[in-house]
DNA sequence: ATGGTTGAGAATCAA
């Protein structure tokens, strides 16, 4: 087995994970199939119970079922397309419920939802989500791309908002290619009218986290003055030394369960890791 | 203002 990290110093940095505790990691892969290595290595060190993936880039047939398995996530649903996209929730506990979510009419493997049961808790619903990246110009008029991700955004807060009645508490993760705060990116002043900071994309991102009143579990437990990315771009010489990078990897929680979020990270080691994803995986425990 | 890199999978497209 060629481990491609060695970062001794890594398990010491992360925050223990409490006996009681869900720990839940969304990360964008960019290929799970070429980073097999890395997600044996995350879980290893870090031991997550749920573990959702973007960027798969793995038609179903192919995904590596067996390999995940054998690390512990013996519950799997999954959902990809040939070459782009795919999401993947993988899982040490079953799940009770699962179901595949298209918007924008394609089937284009951006969303999936588990449900699973915490202890003393009403089953939880986990979304998982790939937010369309939105091209270049941040201009839905003369920009296909972009237009396709406000659509997006604004069928999910159509979906989200009438579920608005229902009790059930929930989970919402994923790359949402929007970082919505100034904090979450390295210059808010150069970013204003790049895509994934523009205003207008806010917007349509608060608007889907108002449907049911979703809670930033990571902003809860890290103030919203200290700079947070999750996301450094490949074209990047030194992506530390410049560390030109943006926070577009979320995990959000309904009201009933911000009261159990222990702990939040993310995990910036990982950009160093050999061959590494483009994003690094972010972590949150939620007390049971 | 521009260019810089990576992955899938076979010429570009997507990010």
């Amino acid at each position: 087995m060629m481990w491609a990290v060695s970062t001794p110093k890594l398990s010491r940095l992360l925050s223990k994970k409490r006996a009681c505790a869900l720990r839940l990691i969304t990360w964008n892969i960019n290929s799970v199939r070429l980073r097999l290595d890395l997600v044996a290595h995350l879980v290893k060190e870090t031991a997550p119970d749920v573990l959702c993936l973007q960027e798969t880039k793995v038609i179903d047939d192919l995904f590596p079922s067996a390999a995940l398995a054998e690390m512990g996530f013996t519950h799997q649903h999954f959902y990809g397309i040939k070459g782009y996209n795919g999401v993947a929730i993988l899982s040490k506990r079953p799940f009770t419920a699962t179901k595949r979510l298209d918007w924008v009419g394609r089937t284009d493997g951006r969303h999936i939802a588990v449900e699973l049961k915490l202890k003393n808790k009403p089953a939880i619903e986990v979304h998982n989500i790939y937010v369309p990246a939105g091209g270049d110009e941040p201009n839905p008029e003369t920009n296909e791309k972009f237009a396709h991700k406000l659509a997006f955004l604004t069928e999910l807060t159509r979906w989200f908002g009438d579920k608005k009645n229902h009790t059930q508490p929930l989970v919402l993760v994923g790359d949402l290619n929007i970082a919505p705060l100034q904090t979450d990116v390295w210059s808010h002043k150069q970013l204003l009218k790049v895509v994934s900071h523009t205003p207008i994309e806010i917007d349509h991102l608060e608007a889907l986290r108002q449907t049911a009143n979703f809670v930033d579990a990571v902003r809860h437990i890290i103030p919203v003055e200290e700079q947070l990315y999750s996301w450094w771009s490949y074209r990047s010489r030194d992506w530390k030394t410049n560390n030109r990078g943006r926070r577009l990897d979320h995990v959000w929680v309904t009201p009933q369960l911000s009261e159990n979020i222990h702990a939040a990270q993310i995990l910036s080691d990982a950009r160093d890791w050999i061959r590494p994803s483009d994003h690094v995986p972010v972590i949150v425990d939620l007390k049971e």
